[in-house]
DNA sequence: GAAGCGTGGGA
DNA sequence: TTCCCACGCTT
């Protein structure tokens, strides 16, 4: 097939070119794999700091498994998407278990681990393990469209199973004629990736530096801009929510979010959502002590398709309130660093 | 303000 | 079984 053609090119680009990351230092299936369920969310330059603390504080997968809850989710405050540290958890006890310890070695038991799909099985298998197989993200998606020339929705599945049809094509062909010592899988699909991320960029493709130029359809049709073609976005919803900093001898008080929730595991202070249209009457018959309280800051803070405001009112108290029916602590503003929060009340403990 | 991004749970 | 969308933060 002629799309075999791009194989030799990338890879000599790639040789050339790669960026020099700290988890492309390691073929530890570990290693490759936390990077890779960081990278699901967040770009390289995020990620750095945030794998090179957890891989000194989390070594291993005996390390994962055996760490507290606490640990593991203040290593990755900010990154968001939560259920995907408790996931990484979940799999290293899975492994510490079930494979004494051992990260599995082929497809189906890295697809095996609770987190891990397609995408990421692929991508441990190749990078850790040079297997042959597939990898299909955002990236292979945008580089392979304009390759080929695909106008259709990527979204579509005939065509989503194209491409993924396409790259196994691609990195069985890259291993068969790779030479000794290589590591062509792994060299391939980072390439891929590699080439979606610093050249074939979704807005302004620096085409002109594309080893691919000359086999690529989107430019000789001049369809670099609307290729690949764009999902249509759903609407945003606006939620308000109102929240208290109480503030009692220099204490203020934080609750835990309860395991099921989104978010579970993480801190916040006190916090309810209110209707967008809640004006100060229906809070006073809500039984919200407004009178009292300063407001100390608005946060805007768009979560998904979620645009979230929320007003953050200081009640100082001079008596130690009952909160009842509050589940949480009291903790020193010195200590607040010490608790994961959500980002919107990060910001809020930054204000204080 | 819009776009980007894998997995999995629920429709 | 297949499809849709929640999940969160950054640029």
């Amino acid at each position: 097939m002629r799309l075999r053609s791009i194989v030799a090119p990338l890879l000599k680009w790639f040789a050339k070119n790669a960026r020099d990351l700290p988890w492309r230092r390691t073929r530890d299936p570990y290693a490759v794999w936390v990077s890779e369920i960081m990278l699901q969310q967040t770009q390289v330059k995020t990620v750095i700091p945030y794998w090179e603390r957890w891989m000194k504080r989390l070594p291993d997968i005996t390390a994962l498994a055996n760490a507290r809850e606490d640990t593991v989710i203040k290593l990755w405050e900010g990154l968001g998407y939560y259920s995907r540290v408790r996931n990484m958890q979940k799999a290293a006890r899975l492994i510490r278990d079930e494979h004494g310890g051992r990260f599995p070695r082929d497809l189906a038991g890295v697809m095996a681990l609770p987190g891990v799909g397609r995408y990421t099985g692929g991508a441990v298998c190749s990078i850790a393990f040079n297997q042959s197989e597939p990898i299909v993200d955002g990236n292979v998606i945008r580089v392979l469209t304009r390759v080929v020339g695909i106008e259709e929705s990527p979204k579509a599945k005939p065509v989503l199973e194209k491409i993924w049809a396409f790259t196994d094509d691609l990195v069985k062909h890259a291993v068969a004629r790779q030479q000794p010592r290589q590591r062509n899988a792994s060299a391939f699909n980072q390439a891929m990736m590699e080439l979606g991320a610093l050249v074939c960029r979704p807005r302004n493709p620096l085409c002109g530096g594309c080893p691919l130029q000359g086999r690529c359809t989107a430019r000789k049709e001049n369809k670099v801009e609307t290729i690949p073609a764009l999902a249509k976005r759903a609407a945003a919803t606006k939620r308000r929510f109102i929240g208290f900093i109480i503030n009692w001898r220099g204490k203020v008080f934080v609750q835990r979010r309860p395991s099921g929730d989104v978010n579970a595991g993480f801190w916040e202070f006190p916090n309810w959502e209110v209707s967008a249209d809640a004006d100060a009457a229906h809070l006073a018959k809500a039984n919200l002590p407004l009178g009292q309280a300063e407001l100390l800051c608005v946060i805007n803070h768009s979560v998904t398709r979620y645009r979230n405001r929320l007003e953050m009112f200081l009640l100082r108290v001079s008596r130690k309130p009952r909160l009842a029916k509050l589940h949480g602590e009291w903790v020193s503003l010195a200590k607040i660093d010490k608790f994961p929060l959500t980002a919107a009340h990060r910001k809020v403990a930054k204000r204080l």
